[in-house]
DNA sequence: ATAAGTAGTGTTATCGGTAAAAATACGCGA
DNA sequence: TCGCGTATTTTTACCGATAACACTACTTAT
């Protein structure tokens, strides 16, 4: 490993010319500039991250924290913050939230002791209030939730469009009968889907079959659609506020024989990769979380980093039509 | 952010004796101890890495790069590696290698420069030659692979047991018609399953009625078990070399209306959390990737920072019986 | 001609730790 | 009482960058 003082004597400079090239803020003559170029590519070095920060009192260094690893989102949103970060030369560490609130808590912790730049939050348990605490530790960004960092932006999906979408469809099949699983009524996101969702019975003059609150686990929808088919009048459509509990909801109705979509429609909410591999294919909304996560990071750049990317902060849903309604 | 310095006056030692005390490996007395644990209990001090890193020439900081991390592979082995080194207080970066060479070498290079400790590589598309080349600029520890390092040590499982067990099931369950969609020849889990189930066919002194390579996608899933289902003779039953190959194969069958198990009985490996939920659930061979993540990230705690965890090397498939086969 | 501004580069202090060497204190046997 | 070994602590160099400031050589305005 060279350091930046062999980089210089090679270039007979001195250190301060060197680190002025490389971070390409400062001017230099464009000859000098070649002639540290070239030594650097001679000597192939690569500054050393530790003596930047400490030197910068910056880290570059971003922390993600998401409730469980191992879950179908949290593969596309780091997938998304990781590929802009990295692009902008910085890195991210991970934590897993171990789908709890202490743990979440713990996660946030120690990347913070890590003196991470900033955190993503890809979380399940935390409350907005939690959210600010947070905040005023170290710079938070979310995708998911109604959160705006002391930079007021946040990225957002219009999730109220997304449950109208849903259930307009299922309207427009001639559905009228319909039960929905909403999503935790302590997310803004499922809040809002479920808002639409009634929105779009009001206009069309008509109530929910059915109504329960699930918490985005297959877990769940195996067990709110076991409830649903034991219904003494069974709905003929059931919008799941996730993909999860969708797959969860097929699953049953697989197990009891009841045919999807002729006895019964089902609709779920994310498009993940995997709806398009159940059975039947999950009609869904879809959701585009690596571009969100990616939009957030680029926020981040932005605003930690000043860097200018554009940057869409509306996202919107879409109807993905497969087998299941 | 207190530093060292605030600490040792307010303790009245010298920095050096609070960064022993930190350390924990050099004697310190006890009444002094307590009297430096006091200082930092109260000004809540928290070691700079930054400047720890400079001075001890580590980064306390391990690579982790997955061929892709939207992958449902991914989770688990993160997941593993990232609680093992949280404990130990060591961090995890993460680098994407967006499903290509090119992408998984990029990403290689990336942790490389940032000076990463020791990498853990869950990638798709390395030979092991390359393992080798990258193991003598940084330390590699691989799970799903033939690779030791320098430390001539690995985490290994029975792929070859596995491959043999998935057959022996079906064929105590009397199939004697059976097809394979192996994994890629070019990865060694996927040959040792292949050889196990050879194994096992010659035992019965049968020879496989159709043998095809997938890559472990569900895309070639879906492609193969279409084949399959045009053949002439069917098999009555088919092993998928993974999960992931399966799932594409049920969907597969569920859409042309073959009955599974009934008309064809399917077998998957790896027991990925959605096995449990697909239709029909799936009959599968377990492989513990968390719990062999978690292992070798504690098999490089101890062979890179000299930790002293008791780590278990070899893991054995467990066949799991669900409604497929 | 002189002051003032600007481009380009060098000097130097500093970031907050670690580790090796040096110093101090203390107990013990000769 | 002296020398020596052991236990404990301090001193003193770094580690490799950055950033504020200083300096030099030109331009340009007055």
């Amino acid at each position: 490993m060279s350091t930046i003082s062999e980089v210089a004597k090679k270039a007979g400079v001195s250190n301060a010319t060197v680190s002025r090239v490389l971070s390409g803020a400062a001017r230099v003559r464009e000859e000098t500039r070649k002639r540290v170029m070239g030594a650097i590519d001679t000597l192939s070095y690569v500054p050393n991250q530790a003596a930047r920060s400490l030197a910068s009192n910056k880290t570059f260094t971003v922390g993600l924290v998401a409730s469980n690893i191992d879950n179908i989102y949290y593969g596309p949103a780091a997938g998304g913050v990781e590929k802009a970060l990295r692009k902008a030369d910085r890195h991210v560490i991970i934590a897993s939230g171990n789908d709890s609130l202490s743990g979440e808590r713990e996660a946030v912790d120690f990347l913070i002791k890590r003196q991470v730049d900033a955190l993503v939050l890809v979380t399940r348990y935390m409350s907005e209030e939690e959210l600010a605490e947070i905040n005023r530790r170290c710079p938070v960004f979310v995708m998911n939730q109604h959160f705006d960092g002391d930079h007021g932006r946040n990225i957002a999906f219009d999730n109220f469009s997304g449950g109208k979408m849903a259930i307009q469809y299922l309207l427009d099949q001639g559905h009228r009968r319909i039960a929905i699983v909403r999503g935790p009524k302590s997310k803004s996101d499922a809040s809002q889907r479920y808002l639409g969702s009634l929105q779009a019975m009001e206009a069309a003059g008509l109530a929910l079959t059915y109504e329960v609150e699930g918490d985005f686990t297959i877990e769940l929808g195996v067990k709110h659609m076991q409830s649903i088919l034991r219904l003494g009048e069974r709905p003929t459509a059931v919008f799941l506020g996730n993909d999860l509990m969708a797959i969860g909801a097929l699953h049953v109705c697989n197990e009891h024989k009841v045919k999807v979509p002729e006895d019964i429609a089902i609709i779920g909410f994310d498009d993940t990769y995997l709806a398009r591999y159940t059975s039947p294919s999950l009609t869904t909304i879809q959701l585009p979380l690596f571009d969100m996560a990616n939009a957030t990071a680029k926020l981040l750049l932005n605003t930690i980093y000043d860097c200018q990317y554009d940057v869409q902060t509306l996202f919107s849903p879409k109807l993905v039509c497969r087998k299941s309604a």
